[in-house]
DNA sequence: ATGGTTGTACGACAA
């Protein structure tokens, strides 16, 4: 089973992308963040017609969280239970036997911000919430976009962004929170190149430069960490024409699919 | 350099 994580910026701007790009990487389950649409507005049609089930919870203008699975989607749900957050940024579906969580952690804007505050509040609910699932699924990933960097060697200049939002030590402390829990960051199961990257602004010739951040993961509970062989980040779409500004993160398991 | 770029939706706001 494949299993691929993509912060889209947009799934009616980067539809042609999302369906050309899966049908060159095959993944059999693609969870999107930052679809940026309502469900009644998400492009569903086309999805289906290219073989994709399809779960999505989204909103206007902001966020949006969706699930593409080429086998059923089965209990399907949205947000963090007993949170309330009138953002879409949870989606959670059970694909051939694996629970998938599909997060858009909130971005943060700058630390200290309100905004931050709210990251650091979502992020630890996230976390309780997570704990409760891994009980439940001994076969959890929770993919997504973090919207944190966790290591140096995530960050294409660590002195630099040391204590900036993405970057900070309450954030790695909450995502290293995550991975107390029992979960495992695939991509670093693997021997990786440097300068690894999954995030690169818009501005300033941000890729054409690699000055990037790995933000986007793909976590694994231990008996579906043992399952995993590859993780990937693929930089290639971002290179493309009006690309979003994230690239896919893929992770292959040893399952039947 | 408080800069720069993109998406949503048509003026800011979010990232």
């Amino acid at each position: 089973m494949r299993i691929a994580t993509w912060n889209v910026n947009s799934i009616n701007v980067r539809l042609a992308q999302v369906l050309a790009w899966s049908e060159a990487a095959r993944p059999d389950v693609l969870a999107l963040q930052e679809t940026k649409v309502p469900d009644e507005r998400f492009p569903r049609a086309p999805l289906e017609a290219a073989g994709w089930h399809v779960a999505c919870h989204g909103q206007r203008a902001y966020n949006g969280v969706a699930i593409l699975a080429r086998a059923p989607l089965e209990d399907v749900a949205t947000g963090i239970p007993g949170l309330h957050d009138d953002q879409a940024r949870v989606l959670a579906a059970t694909v051939g036997g694996v629970r998938v969580v599909c997060v858009y952690v909130p971005n943060g804007e700058a630390v200290g911000s309100d905004k931050y505050g709210y990251k650091l509040r979502w992020m630890e609910a996230l976390r309780g919430w997570l704990r409760e699932e891994l009980a439940r699924h001994p076969l959890l990933a929770v993919v997504g976009d973090f919207n944190v960097a966790p290591e140096p060697r995530d960050v294409h200049d660590p002195e630099l962004w040391e204590g900036r939002v993405l970057y900070s030590e309450p954030e790695r402390a909450a995502f290293r929170a995550l991975l107390a829990l029992g979960l495992c960051d695939t991509f670093r199961r693997f021997d990786q190149p440097e300068g690894s990257y999954s995030w690169w602004d818009y501005r300033m010739r941000a890729f054409q430069r690699n000055l990037g951040l790995r933000i986007d993961h793909i976590l694994a509970s231990p008996a579906l960490c043992e399952r995993c062989t590859a993780c990937r980040i693929d930089r290639a779409p971002r290179g493309r024409e009006r690309p979003s500004d994230h690239a896919p993160v893929v992770a292959d398991f040893d399952l039947p699919t």
